[in-house]
DNA sequence: CCGTCGATGTACT
DNA sequence: GTACATCGACGGC
């Protein structure tokens, strides 16, 4: 069994769990997605909680573009847009094809590591602030439209915020050697 | 193995 | 000035 073409218009809780097992590659780079956490508009720990601003304008744009935002000043991190003022945050994927390139763009010898984070993520598949808005289902996006179905699919209390700490909106893929961290 | 800490753009007090 | 959806370097065990 496969489940149908992903429907952004719809809870970021389900979307973020229905992304688990999907292939998603940026101009040729990528894998299949093991980790992701959902945020909604009247989720404190949500940047659209407050509601829009020059950094965050585009979760409040077309389900199924990507918000891109710079975490700690360093890092890019990459969401894909569901509702108005929700979204997924890509958390880590297997990496699985281009994987040269994505090698050198992260210059780290352990494959575990190429992806393992948002930030990682990000760094390997070459996304950055430029890609903010851009439609999912158009090249250099490829988001795969089925995937396995009867995943164990894990869920747990979302990674490094403070506010809303116990509503269990990260989804992971099972005994995935490529998650950012264990669930509990 | 583990904990601590610095880097630093954007948003908020 | 302080917090933050992070990461990697470093030091101690």
């Amino acid at each position: 069994m496969q489940s149908h073409t992903l429907e952004f218009s719809q809870p970021a809780h389900l979307v973020a769990k229905s992304l688990i097992g999907r292939r998603f590659l940026v101009s040729g780079c990528g894998g299949i997605i093991v980790e992701t956490e959902a945020y909604a508009p009247d989720d404190p720990a949500s940047h659209s909680f407050r509601g829009p601003t020059a950094r965050n304008k585009a979760m409040f744009g077309n389900p199924g573009t990507a918000y891109v935002y710079r975490s700690y000043g360093i890092h890019w991190c990459l969401n894909f847009v569901c509702t108005c003022g929700s979204a997924v945050l890509i958390r880590a994927m297997e990496p699985h094809w281009g994987l040269d390139v994505m090698r050198e763009r992260r210059d780290v010898s352990d494959d575990r590591s190429l992806c393992s984070g948002p930030g990682k993520l990000t760094q390997a598949l070459g996304v950055d602030g430029g890609f903010d808005r851009w439609a999912l289902d158009q090249y250099p996006f490829e988001l795969g439209a089925t995937r396995i179905d009867d995943l164990n699919i894990l869920s747990g209390r979302r990674v490094g915020i403070t506010r809303a700490v116990d509503i269990p909106w990260r989804f992971g893929l099972g005994g995935s050697p490529f998650l950012s961290r264990p669930f509990n």
